[in-house]
DNA sequence: CCGAATCCAATATGATACTG
DNA sequence: CAGTATCATATTGGATTCGG
């Protein structure tokens, strides 16, 4: 049975390309309290602990850039901005998932 | 139906202990490199690409000290050395392998 | 072959203050 | 509220050389 043709390189390729997308520490913790609802920076910035506006402010802008996230800006008064996941931002679930599924296990053993 | 009653505060920090443990560009694909077969220090660096000497020794220490890795003497002359796996490392590979689908997908869409 | 040592550049992150 | 500006530090990555 070859349940895996992919060659190595090719392996590495691919999972460097999902580094570089969800590299630093502070991405996926954005998506994860994205996933949950919040939508807002001030929002975000409260529910995520330690980040400061200026990292949320770059790494909203690297998720848009990477077609993740969607900033849309409400006029009213005064603007309200929201930042809206896309549909190509769940395709990242199940990897996010497992990764917390590991830290979780990872956690418990450590401690 | 409440299929996850974890609150989004846990879910940010089991992921930000699994980004702790495989920081930067290069744990992952050594990781893949090892799962592959590979064990030696100058495979290891011939089947990354790009990465350097100096990297690559850090990186194996660091995964030495979160138990992904084992560093063998082989008491041969001259002697080898070998890099092997824990049965833990093996517990990452669900994660990453959805890392390396994700990447994947990724790839062909910016194609 | 297996790295360690050194030096340096680039990037990431953090603290704080400030603006429309 | 939603950021930007500035400054400082930490971490990462790269190039090269050298030793056992």
């Amino acid at each position: 049975m070859k349940q895996d043709v992919s060659k190595i390189s090719d392996k590495i390729r691919y999972l460097q390309t999902t580094l570089a997308v969800i590299n630093g520490k502070w991405k996926l913790p954005i998506l994860i309290s994205m996933y949950s609802g919040i939508s807002r920076f001030r929002d975000l910035q409260r529910n995520i602990p330690n980040i400061t506006t200026r990292v949320l402010s770059k790494e909203l802008k690297d998720l848009e850039a990477n077609k993740l996230v969607l900033r849309v800006v409400h006029d009213t008064h005064p603007v309200s901005i929201e930042y809206k996941l896309t549909t190509y931002s769940f395709t990242l679930t199940p990897a996010v998932d497992e990764m917390i599924k590991w830290g979780k296990q990872h956690s418990k053993g450590t401690l």
